[in-house]
DNA sequence: TTGAAAGCGTTACCAG
DNA sequence: CTGGTAACGCTTTCAA
């Protein structure tokens, strides 16, 4: 049934060694034993057999992208710039979804013989012994946000997110805010390691910018089963509730400042008449919202493409790599100067 | 470096038969070697190889979904559900994108001997040809909207869109809209076949409900480069430049009836109490935009586990399968009774 | 410049 | 109930 490169050198009249010199252009060959195989591989609608190259080669050419969402568009970005990359070079793209817990995964790609991984999600959805299980089997990695790591074993792509809350916050701070809240949903399941470096940031920025630096302004909501837009209305309601004043809300991304504007808007707060909002990721739909969202990115695709750079280095060459992104702010229409003080 | 199933035979003292056995729990064996072989895998941390294993039997146990976008998160909850199911029974899963031709793609599902596809994409993004030689080569396919295929070789999977078009139609005509107007972006690149059942759809109740049933109201815009809500945004502003009267609007997805409800608060028209709008989808985001969209839907998860089982027994068994989703509509806030008239 | 054959890690048939 | 071994489709070393 499945043509073989056997069926390709008995009609070429070569070996099958032959058939793999031509197709893989390892050796020289005459020009007339060369057309010969092609013409035989046409005829026969010929598709070398990954599977069995893979047995030989102990490369698989394949990728796997885990993602932490596939409903955020932000990750859908990134995998476009890294998939349009990798395909290039012949890989095959594999994406998890981050649904599930990822330890199982990370089990599977050994099995798989993946030949690299970029990972998208946070520690607080695998234990960090797992990921070097995987390292020790020979996956690459490429992954962001994680402290205590050996970066001679593993690359690192940094989004910067660190520095853009920084951003944030002073172009919040220049616009007159003091009292900036942020708002997170991020929660690691027991057992997992949470790590957050835009709220380390904003304790910095906190302590820099705001006279009663120790007030508790960071509020945090995450309920399983909810999206981030609800997370993000959620909160922004419990922050309502709870009766503190604030001028501005910094958001954990897009999608929790488009459920905090709604939040606001349902109870009456014009954003940003009376609040100014701002999200990280600058999400496609995120400009498109009314009001537009101020937030904090990086060029997505281009992202994605340096990953796979970087990947590619790493599997070929065995050099890990490290990537910054340059961070930005995209002034929208959902921040302005705070309403005067009666 | 490898662990493989020989280093656990010589470990237990039995076998590379025997470890098989016991690993596929597919012949009988005493209990005293099966566990001898259990320990010396836990002990190794023996994991089976995946490629050798489709070497040996002929089915990779690997999936791949073929999106249409990463960007639109209809297409994300479809693979969540699709997912969920397929890794459940050991599967693997392989999502690509839609931004390329697909075509390429079709070659290499070939050589990587993928046990079946979940085809989201529509024919406007590959030949027909390439379908058929896919499904030649034993790879099993489910997929929806195409006309004139066996489907004794090919399970379906209806989102009852056509139907839905006439709900959403029956809405806006029911709240005493009579001039209603289809925005549609999608467009077939030259040389490929565009199929819009919401398209028949749409002219069948117009010819059944609307007077003027000759009347052209399908505004059609496409733009390399756009994304779905720009391009809605765009042919909403081209209907409006129209000069033509209407009072409502059905936009082919969520993502376009965002796009239109923007271009038409800019241009000071207001939704509903101007115009009404319809999307399709009921995307996630729909439901939390200002106004939340009425929007065709079904359920998407379901719809991914659903495509799941019946691939499953596509491979397993031979069957190929159909299922049909019960579509319905959410009213949301965008739709109400048109202007009276002056 | 070309070919023969070993090897990759499994499975599954056939013996014992 | 257990083991030996051919087979899967390809690459690659070694020899001719």
């Amino acid at each position: 049934m499945r043509v073989t490169r056997e069926d390709v050198a008995r009609e070429a009249s070569v070996s099958t060694a032959t058939v793999s010199y031509v197709l893989n252009n390892t050796h020289h060959l005459s020009e007339e034993t060369r057309s010969r195989v092609m013409k035989a591989v046409e005829k026969l609608g010929y598709k070398p057999d990954m599977i069995a190259k893979s047995m030989a080669t102990n490369k698989t050419h394949q990728l796997a992208i885990v993602m932490d969402s596939l409903l955020n568009p932000y990750y859908g970005e990134i995998a476009i710039g890294f998939e349009n990359a990798a395909v290039q070079e012949g890989y095959f793209i594999n994406i998890c979804s981050g649904q599930n817990n990822l330890d199982a995964y990370f089990d599977s790609f050994i099995g798989r013989r993946l030949d690299g991984i970029l990972l998208l999600a946070l520690p607080d959805k695998f234990h960090i012994e797992n990921l070097y299980r995987l390292i020790n089997s020979g996956v690459k990695i490429i992954m962001s946000d994680i402290d205590d790591i050996d970066v001679s074993r593993v690359s690192m792509l940094d989004n910067n997110y660190y520095e853009g809350m920084k951003l944030a916050f002073e172009h919040l701070y220049n616009l007159g805010h003091r009292e900036i809240v942020y708002l997170d949903v991020m929660q690691a399941q027991p057992g997992y390691q949470k790590v957050n470096y835009r709220e380390k940031a904003f304790f910095e920025c906190r302590k820099k910018y705001l006279a009663d630096s120790n007030k508790d302004n960071i509020v945090s909501f995450s309920q399983a089963g909810l999206n981030h837009i609800e997370k993000g209305f959620n909160a922004a309601q419990r922050l309502i509730a709870s009766g503190r004043t604030f001028t501005a809300v910094i958001c954990t991304n897009d999608l929790v400042a488009i459920g905090a504007i709604n939040a606001f808007t349902d109870a009456g707060i014009s954003v940003p008449r009376d609040v100014s909002v701002v999200g990280f990721d600058n999400i496609v739909y995120g400009k498109s919202w009314e009001p537009a969202i101020t937030s904090v990115y990086h060029d997505k695709m281009e992202f994605g493409k340096k990953a796979f750079d970087i990947l590619n280095n790493n599997i070929n060459n065995n050099i890990t790599g490290f990537y910054k992104a340059d961070v930005m702010l995209y002034k929208g229409a959902s921040t302005a100067p705070p309403p005067a003080r009666k």
